[in-house]
DNA sequence: GAAAAAATTTTACGCGCGTAAAATAATCAT
DNA sequence: ATGATTATTTTACGCGCGTAAAATTTTTTC
């Protein structure tokens, strides 16, 4: 609770009255506390407690070279995943001193591109980018980040901005397909013939790759769907794949929960009783850990992201490049852990 | 494709000098296109194709006494609801000429205050704002809304900001509660014990309002948890629930879909078949049209926000608000579309 | 076609702060 | 204590644009 007393302080020029410090030195204060002397810092904060200022941000960030404005970009925020990492994200920045900004493509590649145009007029020090993948504008993307520090998170494109972060869709996938052909029949992988996300290819050909290990002969199943609709798709997909039983192994691997929640529903719909016991039909598993795949019937076996791993890393080598620690492109993919529930 | 030629513009001055018009005309345009001769437009427009030029808008929230900021706040943009709504209030706004901001409190009081806070220095001209509820922090809001011109949806309170919308609570479960009566056993109301969110309470009355009505002998069962993570207290709430035989009839009307999520789980895990065919034990309904409703097993039927009609509702008042066409404040509640899927 | 109304241009100032350079004061090492 | 170092203050300017008032031009009206 800042106690305000007296009236109230229009500008620097007032409050550097007020606190006895001279205006530049206070502006240096609020761009870096640290950057003063520590009685100057105290006498400061003091004054700040009494009288309530806060510097105006529009004028700041005219002036600054560089602002403290930290754009986060999504390519769907009314997926749990996305919203989920980007909380964590935001939290990140906030506490880092950074002021970040939430944006979302909603899966339109033209709003991606509209995105990252109006970003650039916040002048950010930084900006993390979870492209939309497949569908993105190349060209926007590429010139955005030869513009902007930007920090590609989720999916990568080929080797964009300063750095990529993500889970290692390899690891993923062989990590579960491996579990599933200890605990059953081999799996078959079904996935979207066009996905919107580059991942989703790492993960069929690491299954592919697994299988081949493993001695088992693969298949793979791919259904129609364009869009970011995947519970739909995967229902729909189900169906078709079900009644046409193109399945030949018990055990269905999803390219990703939303699928597998999908094909879920699917079999539910049809009556095809899912899970591990005895008296099911088939097995199905997930990747991404999704929130909610703690809640489909059966609950969803999947592996999981890292969200905090993947958000610390992410933050924090944007965040390093922003304050001039400059390193060479790099890409960072962490592993994922198996979470085992009912569903396989 | 804005075809740039020659070098670039850096402000407003240069791009008057190069279209031949006067700065001042040119920021009378970026402020309203329409308030300038037809003719000035056009010229400054072919100028504008040719030499991409965007005013700062650092500068320009700066001087102008209302800026085009809006900022959309919501309790918890890890709900799909949530995340749903603020999709469609953002496309509105941008529509409508003016930069939105999203914003999430994430469940926490505390957060939300602290957004509130920031969001005043970027003095938006007005705020969309789907309050905490119950947690929220009621003077904080009330200063703020004194403040600036904010809409309240999702959750009222009190007669707080220019005026509420968001959806007919009342009619919502009595119009639910009436669809259960009519076609099974009338419905118990499964609902926490201390919700979040003001909603809860109104939908709770409207039941015991219904079941009076219809003559039938009401039971609520209010279940322990805190917090935003409804499906797990659903879920856990409907273990207890189940165990101890609590349900006195084989239909349960949930206060909300993430609550109805986890009691189907629970139900899942203890081998309850929840549908209206003649072998199932129960009956679960939700309220609210949850995005992932369609998903559950069996699909769950519920009662669906106008999501549309909400978000364009909240959207114009406040527009309309900001453009100075003041009314009184006023509460308006849409009514919902009954779902009718496998699950009641 | 002249007068009235509306739009535009000129001119001039201010917003709140960043930042650079030079002068001064405080702190530190020896 | 003395000079060297570092922090702070003074002074001064600029950023890009909003905006007001007066002068001028264009459009409209009859």
């Amino acid at each position: 609770m800042a106690a305000l007393s007296d009236a109230k302080i229009k500008n620097m020029e007032e409050f550097s009255a007020i606190s006895g410090i001279s205006r530049p030195t206070v502006s240096k204060y609020f761009h870096d506390p640290d950057s003063v002397r520590q009685s100057t810092r105290e006498r400061i904060e003091t004054a700040l407690e009494k009288y309530d200022y806060r510097p105006n941000i529009f004028a700041m960030n005219q002036n600054r070279k560089l602002t403290k404005n930290v754009g986060i970009v999504v390519p769907l925020l009314a997926d749990p995943y996305f919203a989920e990492i980007a909380r964590n994200l935001e939290r990140r920045c906030i506490d880092a001193g950074y002021r970040p900004t939430l944006f979302s493509a909603h899966g339109d590649p033209k709003l991606e591109a509209e995105v990252l145009e109006n970003l650039r007029s916040m002048k950010p020090a930084g900006v993390l980018l979870a492209p939309l993948g497949r569908a993105s504008d190349r060209d926007a993307l590429e010139k955005f980040c030869d513009d902007v520090p930007t920090l590609i998170f989720d999916s990568s494109v080929e080797e964009l901005g300063i750095a990529f972060v993500g889970s290692d869709n390899f690891q993923f996938t062989s990590h579960i397909t491996d579990y599933l052909c200890r605990t059953g029949e081999p799996p078959c992988f079904f996935e979207m013939k066009t996905p919107a996300n580059p991942n989703a290819h790492r993960r069929r050909q690491s299954y592919l790759n697994a299988m081949e290990e493993f001695g088992h002969q693969p298949q793979v199943i791919s259904i129609e769907g364009e869009g970011w609709g995947f519970e739909e798709i995967g229902r729909v997909g189900g169906h078709a794949a079900l009644s046409s039983k193109e399945f030949n192994t018990n055990t269905i691997l999803c390219s990703n929960d939303r699928l597998a929640i999908g094909l879920l529903t699917a079999c539910y719909e049809r009556g095809v009783k899912v899970g591990r016991g005895s008296d099911c039909a088939i097995r199905v598993a997930g990747q991404d850990g999704h929130p909610h795949s703690r809640y489909t019937c059966p609950p969803l076996t999947t592996i999981s992201h890292d969200y905090d791993a993947v958000s610390k890393h992410a933050a924090d080598a944007l965040l390093a490049a922003i304050e001039g620690h400059v390193s060479p492109w790099k890409s960072t993919r962490l592993e994922g852990k198996l979470i085992l529930r009912d569903s396989a």
